[in-house]
DNA sequence: TTTTTTGCAAAACCTTTGCAGTTGG
DNA sequence: CCAACTGCAAAGGTTTTGCAAAAAA
């Protein structure tokens, strides 16, 4: 039940360079393996493994589900790769980096926004100032109503 | 994908007041939903439909975990009920309250903590202020690592 | 009596695993 | 060559659904 963080992040910038991380560790570049990784630098956003394995929908090769996962998980485990949970549903991968991007999340809408790290450093202040945790919004985002949902119960109220 | 919070949090104080706000919408305490209120009244922390439909282990008689689902789902649209996701694994289910305790999760070792709202309600301005967000941690916590944990993970890199 | 709810079985959904065969280095 | 990896199929864990029978009001 805890919250798979393997290593930390590790920012790749091509498959390329990828590939070289990877046989440093006695890791392959597979061709189902290169897939997945052309699937997360071409996906500007969090996919799912489904998506992954569907080629995105017709850009890229299909793949085996299962593979998909596997190698998900082996690049996270290395760095090159995190996921996070924005709701219910399935999982979402993106490329980790630098600057991984943290998410806030409406309940109602189910809309989400990523955010620069920067941008919740005062959050994070706050919270490691009275609780001691060092808080990242990158596996389970920030919940709660966006400002027009917000207008929306409001008015509803009335 | 949406987080469902369909009513807004109900208090009830004991089996017979949650029975009532039932009736007063032409729901039913059948047995088996007064074994999951007597559950939730009985475990003081959040628990799984698993762990209902065992009856806590002893403590309770048994139902099916499907009758439990069902029965969680139907308080919850009521307000009665809430459930949250501290990780991976099962979805855990509390009585609604007044004042619902937020979550801090230690993504390295599982540990978590509950906190009452006010705790937290500095961040919230924080949040509030730069995003015109209103958050609530009490379906996804706060994840980051617990000052322990932070502890050794720099004694690690050393 | 009427409508809600149950219990069981089955399916749906997401993810992991076993295994024999393939492939990258 | 040989460990790492694949594809497929099957299973695992969590949650939902269909339906005929039971029970609450």
């Amino acid at each position: 039940m805890t919250i798979a963080r393997h290593s930390p992040p590790l920012a790749a910038t091509s498959v390329e360079a990828a590939a070289a991380l990877l046989r440093a560790r006695g890791m392959r570049l597979s061709s189902a393996r290169r897939l997945v990784l052309e699937a997360l630098f071409a996906a500007q956003r969090p996919v799912t493994a489904e998506a992954i394995a569907a080629g995105l929908g017709g850009a890229l090769p299909e793949t085996d589900v299962a593979s998909v996962y596997r190698n998900l998980e082996a690049l996270e485990t290395v760095g090159l790769v995190r996921h996070m949970h924005l709701g219910h549903g399935p999982g979402l991968y993106t490329l980790a980096g630098e600057r991984d991007r943290e998410y806030l999340a409406c309940e109602r809408c189910g809309a989400y926004e990523a955010v620069a790290p920067e941008e919740l450093d005062d959050v994070r202040g706050v919270i490691r100032g009275r609780f001691g945790y060092e808080p990242r919004f990158s596996h389970f985002p920030i919940v709660g109503l966006c400002a027009s949902c917000a207008e929306l119960a409001e008015t509803d109220l009335q």
